[in-house]
RNA sequence: GUGGGUAUAGCUCAGUUGGCAGAGCGUCUGGUUGUGGUCCAGAAGGUCGCGGGUUCAAGCCCCGUUACUCACCCCA
């Protein structure tokens, strides 16, 4: 964790760490929005019976209540009762379903705003934090190629970032369901959970509870580890899982499908995307293409993106809206940058320039000279008492504040750079710092 | 929810077999007649998480409790 907040799980960044965190947002808005994802917000709260619709009871929901009740009962499993939503993408089908006659199909959007989840926090992980989505929606049918498209869209923001590389690891479900079925597996779900865990307990650990707990033969479990070792960078896998010798309809589909994504992206996104058959996802609307995404470096810290194709999630009547999206969870990414990666904003503030004051008269002109600078949007703020120069010239020099702005009693303007202490005559109506010091700078130490 | 670790100044941490509460960093003041950082001198700052017990005496030992933290679970 980068920082002790006084509440576990609810991180609360200093102004230099919300700094870099605003950077971040900011570059994921512009990115998202150069590939033509307009933006929404939905409420905070939805119906319990919203958010457990696809059975994601185990999940730690918030529920929420008037601290006192009016018949003093407790909410229970009122479906009807409100609680803070847990992702962004469930909120985003109900949004869909409601708004349907006012959208235009396919619906690209991408939203950024807080997600509660009531988990033992750990290091990047949280209880209060911040996802930034992209989803494309469509209407009773979505090509496989935005499978495709969103790969390439969060391979560009992500490299916007400076967060150094990472890799975004995709499978499809078919592939492995089909596999799975294609040897005589029936609990292909368990199958996938157990997979799941392979980076973190090794093969032989996993192989056991696939024989222990799911009661798939030796046979089954050594050919399901097989799969799940395959990984290439290239559409090669294709080849490397026909050599298992398994056959299925569902496992052609999944190869044709993954392969389509990793053609592509090996040539938009050379290095960025590779095929990794052992992405299982824990989240069972799933029913396509997966993808996680690892920062290289920091693997154990997990995935700092992730999302798929979901055929069903929002349904009205018998109109279906099968979607596929992608969500980057950027409280992880933030504070595991700040700790590890050494992020820092240049400032603390935004301020690029502090006037200082000769006298407590000099106030009233001194916020001319400021005008004169925010005119040509340069952040600028006065100094509240004519203390020494020396003292000024610290109150800048504590936060950041590259430039300390000085006016003699017969008016002559002077502007300091208080890091290399070089001062030079300056016109309040034509003096603009280097483009570099408009705004506080993202950088690692 | 289950199990382990930790809790002392604003921050990072020392604190011996139980014997007067400590350091570094940071903050503030001064080193004078208005231009910071370095350097020198000085100062402020603590219910030792909280409650109880043992003892002549507890930061230290015992019990309880809360918070933080790590692992499991699950996930961004």
């Amino acid at each position: 964790m980068a920082r002790k907040a006084s509440l576990s799980g609810f991180p609360e960044w200093l102004p230099n760490e919300r700094l870099v965190e605003l950077h971040v947002l900011d570059s994921l808005r512009r990115s998202f929005e150069l590939h033509g994802f307009s933006n929404i917000e939905t409420r905070a709260v939805e119906t319990v019976g919203q958010l457990l619709r696809k059975g994601e009871i185990d999940k730690e929901v918030y529920g929420l209540s008037r601290l006192q009740n009016d018949d003093g009962e407790a909410a229970g499993t009122d479906p009807h009762a409100l609680a803070l939503h847990f992702d962004l993408t469930v909120p985003f089908a109900r949004y869909v379903v409601e708004n349907a006659g006012h959208l235009a199909f396919p619906f690209r959007r991408y939203q950024i705003q807080k997600v509660w989840r009531g988990e033992r926090p750990q290091d990047g992980r949280f209880r209060e934090f911040t996802q930034a989505d992209i989803d494309v929606v469509g209407d009773g049918a979505l090509p496989f190629r935005y499978d495709v498209e969103l790969a390439l869209v969060i391979a560009d923001a992500l490299s916007a970032l400076p967060i150094g590389d990472f890799t975004v690891r995709v499978n499809n479900r078919k592939l492995a369901e089909g596999f799975y079925l294609g040897l005589g597996i029936e609990d292909t779900a368990g199958v996938l959970r157990n997979i799941d865990k392979l980076e973190k307990i090794g093969p032989e650990r996993v192989a056991e509870a696939l024989v222990n707990e799911i009661g798939t033969t030796e046979e089954q479990a050594r050919a399901a580890l097989a799969l799940a070792s395959i990984r290439t960078a290239d559409t090669s896998f294709v080849e490397q899982v026909r050599a298992l010798g398994v056959e299925h309809e569902l496992l052609e589909t999944g190869l044709t499908e993954l392969a389509e994504v990793i053609d592509v992206a090996t040539r938009r996104a050379p290095g960025q995307v590779v095929a990794d058959l052992s992405i299982a996802r824990g989240l069972d609307y799933y029913t396509g293409t997966v993808y996680e995404t690892v920062l290289v470096g920091h693997e154990k810290l997990g995935s700092i993106c992730s999302g798929g194709r979901y055929e069903s999630l929002a349904s009205k009547g018998n109109r279906v809206f099968p979607g596929v999206g992608l969500s980057i969870g950027v409280s992880r990414l933030v504070s595991r940058m700040l700790s590890d990666g050494g992020l820092k904003a240049s400032r603390d503030v935004p301020s690029a320039v502090l006037v200082a004051l000769n006298d407590d008269d000099s106030w009233y002109p001194a916020q001319d000279v400021a005008a004169a600078l925010r005119a040509r949007g340069i952040a600028v703020e006065v100094a509240a008492r004519a203390e020494k120069f020396g003292k000024q010239i610290r109150y800048a020099d504590r936060r950041g504040i590259p430039y300390v702005w000085f006016t003699s009693a017969e008016g002559t303007h002077e502007v300091k750079d208080i890091r290399s202490g070089e001062q030079v005559v300056a016109d309040p109506h034509a003096w603009t710092p280097p483009a570099e010091d408009q705004h506080p700078g993202i950088s690692a130490s």
